[in-house]
DNA sequence: CGGCAACTGTGATGCCGATCACGTTTGCTA
DNA sequence: TAGCAAACGTGATCGGCATCACAGTTGCCG
């Protein structure tokens, strides 16, 4: 099966998948869909009963969104490459509570439950790979609580573009380059102000702009800032 | 060993450890240590580097929570009995982010990281009993984010009772007798303000208060509020 | 290349809720 | 049962941030 060889080819290095033993692995890929998705293409809709697959991105981005109660829109998270997207639903069997959306062309693998979870029970090391990184996004949620409760507009932005910050490069690219909006919606703050909090920190030199991309200068700053606030 | 049946015994039926096949649950049992805890003593602090142990709670009732920067205390979660704490830092072997106290005289199993793990491992089952636990923390702290960022007080505050609501009664008893700064800490609000949403509460007959305790007359409609806000 | 929709910048306004300041009540313990 | 610390009630004040309003700006698509 050479189409199965040339998806594990491309498969990210740290990702879930590579968890799994060489035999698990071809076996869920057999019983995977691959789909090309185009910009903005929404694969999972919150509120969808049929929760029975996860999604495993391969190549592109996703966007984890949620509309509240009052339309405002919530970003949870954004994905790369080799990480998983729509694994709570599955685990916990309840209908989707949120959205994702892809953010380009992207690559996915739909990943049957029952198939994904007999691949992670057969592999005490891959049950590990998952477990801790739920654990790590239950982390990660706190935090964003503890951040929306404690501190101010500029520290809540400053972690959200920290979180954003692509690890492949060292300038300070992001993983994508979102709107003010977007911005707004992944770090719980209206738009106009991370305008403003923006343009102050461009004249500031912590960041620099090409075009509507951001670049973070001073990344050192930005993460004292959303660490502890405005007294760093 | 009779101390084990008698644990055993006396675990909640439908906790976690329950999941285990017997064989795996004599054999974590085996290496579990039993503590009594006094009121307000603390079994886990935010920051401990030695996070090798979950915390499951035979009886009483454990509070989970975590100091911000800026002092201001955030409470993530109460326990009851069943239930099972600092398994967070485990799975992903972090350190500790929350502290774990005892809110009255209560009964713990300690459970060694590896034992713990391997139990869990052996059985297909439970593998699933605790990834779904995860994820239904993971979509309660979403949840939270959701309500931080679209509700006034009132909605916020709603959600922290419901959220207290003791399931084994269906009078609006709650699980704990949660002071005013607990409740602000809770739901991330004023103790001030908790003070006068409870007085206004009280005058409209939707909660009534014997003593220093709570009781939700009108549980319909502050699950109403909590899900869609002022306009409920 | 022209026009339109989406994105961005920036002031003015208003309100929610934190904070401060105190007085009052509760319940523990000595 | 007196005394004291912790918890509660309530008004006054104030500031941060959402919202409104509208003017630029960009870039996409026909």
């Amino acid at each position: 099966m050479d189409a199965i060889d040339e998806i594990t080819a491309r498969l990210a290095p740290d990702g879930l998948l590579l968890a799994l033993a060489p035999d698990q692995l071809k076996a869920l890929l057999r019983q995977a869909t691959r789909r090309e998705l185009a910009p903005e293409e929404v694969i999972i809709s919150q509120g969808d009963e049929r929760s029975d697959f996860a999604v495993y991105l391969v190549s592109g981005g996703l966007k984890i969104s949620f509309v509240s109660a009052g339309g405002r829109e919530i970003i949870f998270n954004y994905c790369v490459p080799g990480e998983l997207a729509g694994e709570i639903a599955l685990l916990d069997s309840g209908p989707r509570t949120a959205t994702v959306t892809a953010l380009g062309r992207s690559t996915v693998l739909l990943l049957p439950a029952h198939a994904f979870l007999d691949a992670v029970a057969a592999n005490p090391a891959s049950m590990m790979r998952v477990m801790s990184e739920l654990a790590r996004r239950l982390r990660q949620v706190n935090q964003v609580v503890e951040s929306d409760r404690t501190f101010s507009m500029g520290p809540r932005l400053a972690r959200s573009l920290v979180r954003l910050i692509d690890p492949a490069h060292d300038d300070g690219r992001l993983i994508y380059s979102p709107s003010q909006s977007d911005l707004g919606a992944f770090a719980g703050l209206a738009r106009e102000n991370v305008s403003r909090l923006l343009s102050e920190w461009e004249t500031r030199g912590i960041i620099a702009r090409e075009g509507r991309a951001l670049l973070l200068r001073d990344t050192e700053y930005l993460q004292l800032l959303s660490e502890f606030g405005d007294e760093a």
